[in-house]
DNA sequence: ACTTGACATGTAACGCGTTTCAACATTTAG
DNA sequence: CTAAATGTTGAAACGCGTTACATGTCAAGT
């Protein structure tokens, strides 16, 4: 393996110069430049990427910190990884799985510079401890949240779930139902204070068992139905889910009692994602792809100092047969 | 930011010794190595990991290359990321979208010795190129591959694909339609020598349009439904499609065209993701997940020069509503 | 008492670019 | 024709651990 000494030595330059041309400086003359050139091809050299990442105290890279990655995620990762890659930046995949030692070890990679910057979503570990790694590097949250060193991309959830309520009011359910997601989120407490917002201003009837939380998946969602439809007393006729996978369990195991979908239960579902479409389910869009690009914005602006604006997204509602 | 240098001028021990106590090197007396780390507590010190990188000359740090991320790489991915962390290793998504120099991108990276490994599924650059990086370190292919340089995990698609047909046939169906996936790979040429030799020894109809190739997506899969149900002539009445993405378009397709689902046409997938459980998608059960593991070990024992052994899998076949 | 070996620790080179500051050469302006 | 400006290039320090090899010490073996 040739390295930059090498070349400085053969070619009778400075390692300096040899640098500026990798850098494309531009304060190198001309025939400098293609003596070296030559010479780093002859050799077949490349900078190693270790060194440069030393010495520039950067390494281009930034961790994306999640539990797992899930059919929800997908748009988010794949736009955040292409955006990023645009600007030359690569993205590193932490998945905890719910273990907050290993949700720590993507903190602790970033304070021993192994990635610039993080993006985190749903996160196990205490709040205050993740936003004391704030000083050690930029952290864009996709969830809501109330801390200064951690910034956000969520979206006002409270509008988005209200989009959802409003609709199923409109079609003419009271019966309403809410998957919620994580209890302890901002993204859950926007979402049901928008669904007590709404039980009030239509005086709807109310039952404990209807908003459960810490449903996030397909086999939660089918779990659920079978809960609320088996349930003595009275039963929902309309489901409001954290997501689409919630969502299409739901519709899926409904289905497999028996149940009319929309007519004895409507399903609304949330991010519209490619499954909602493929299912044919009433969802809201999320423009999740838009938020992955403003995360890495916001994180660039940070790395370079130029402070990005937080781009304003909206959420629209799709109908489908579901509802 | 404290470095070794400090940590060992405070402790009045060489770098070697505070290098030792970082590393658990047994040969630091206990008396020493408590000093050294009560120092290390008090500075709040922690190594930089790419001068650690730099000085190893390896990173731990591998790249997944793709087209990009979609639901039925999820488990590889997922199972991947996980069982490299296990180890010590992250993994690094590198997204091509398609782009031959994008994808490339990887192969550079690894030569500049950002990631100590690759693991690669459908490729668009030229193999015999992908392959020559080989000397810069190990490549595993989750696609089957017949190249010295890159080790493969894929499974034996011919009786893979062998099953799904064996299956459709013993239930009757005899108009068999194919949605063959990138008709380069291996895989698919192994699935359509399953196709032809079932052809053969059951004297199947065959219509030059009923294998189609270069489907992947659900879009794909809805579109490939109405050109093989509109087209004038004899209409297929089973498609087995290249995974399970496809087969969840077909479905939906061919139910919005009022098509009687398995009746008139039935439906098979591959992979047996989550999404063919939702669906009621007869699957053909493709361990993913172990081939990821499986993936990891055989560049872990590359890259500690201990072989690992190429695990033998099986596939199975799921039946459910499509069939 | 003397050799040998086990153990603890230090020295210095190494892995490899980047960057600041200084120096020198060549234009250009006056 | 000189002073100032502009453009090239180099020396050396810096970022930070790792590791092969050397040295010193003390206890066990004979």
């Amino acid at each position: 393996m040739s390295n930059l000494d090498q070349i400085a030595k053969l070619s009778g330059f400075s390692k300096a110069t040899v640098s500026r041309v990798l850098n494309h400086s531009p304060h190198v003359s001309q025939t400098t430049r293609d003596t070296i050139m030559k010479i780093m091809e002859e050799l077949d050299y490349v900078p190693n990427g270790n060194a440069i990442s030393l010495s520039k105290g950067q390494t281009e890279q930034i961790g994306m910190v999640t539990e797992g990655i899930n059919e929800v995620m997908l748009p988010f990762l794949n736009s955040f990884v292409e955006t990023a890659s645009q600007y030359g930046y690569q993205t590193i995949i932490y998945t905890s799985g719910g273990d907050p030692a290993k949700e720590l070890q993507a903190f602790e990679d970033m304070r021993r510079k192994r990635v610039d910057a993080l993006v985190i979503s749903t996160c196990v570990n205490d709040l205050e401890l993740l936003s004391s790694y704030g000083k050690y590097g930029p952290i864009v949250s996709w969830q809501r949240m109330e801390r200064p060193e951690i910034q956000s991309v969520a979206m006002n959830q409270y509008e988005g779930y209200m989009l959802g309520l409003e609709h199923v009011i409109k079609q003419g359910y009271r019966r309403i139902a809410n998957a919620f997601g994580r209890p302890t989120s901002m993204n859950t407490s926007g979402r049901m204070q928008a669904y007590q917002d709404i039980v009030r201003k239509y005086n709807l009837p109310v039952q404990p068992d209807w908003s459960p939380t810490g449903i996030y998946s397909i086999r939660q969602g089918e779990q659920l139905v079978r809960e609320l439809l088996l349930n003595p007393g009275e039963h929902p006729n309309v489901i409001l889910c954290a997501n689409d996978l919630v969502a299409a369990g739901v519709l899926n195991e409904a289905r497999r009692m028996g149940v009319k979908v929309p007519e004895e239960l409507a399903v609304v579902g949330f991010d519209n994602t490619e499954l909602a479409h493929t299912l044919g389910i009433t969802s809201i869009y999320n423009p999740i792809a838009a938020q992955a690009q403003n995360a890495f914005q916001l994180i660039l602006g940070r790395l370079k100092g130029t402070e990005a604006a937080q781009q304003q997204l909206e959420f629209q509602l799709v109908k489908r047969a579901t509802t």
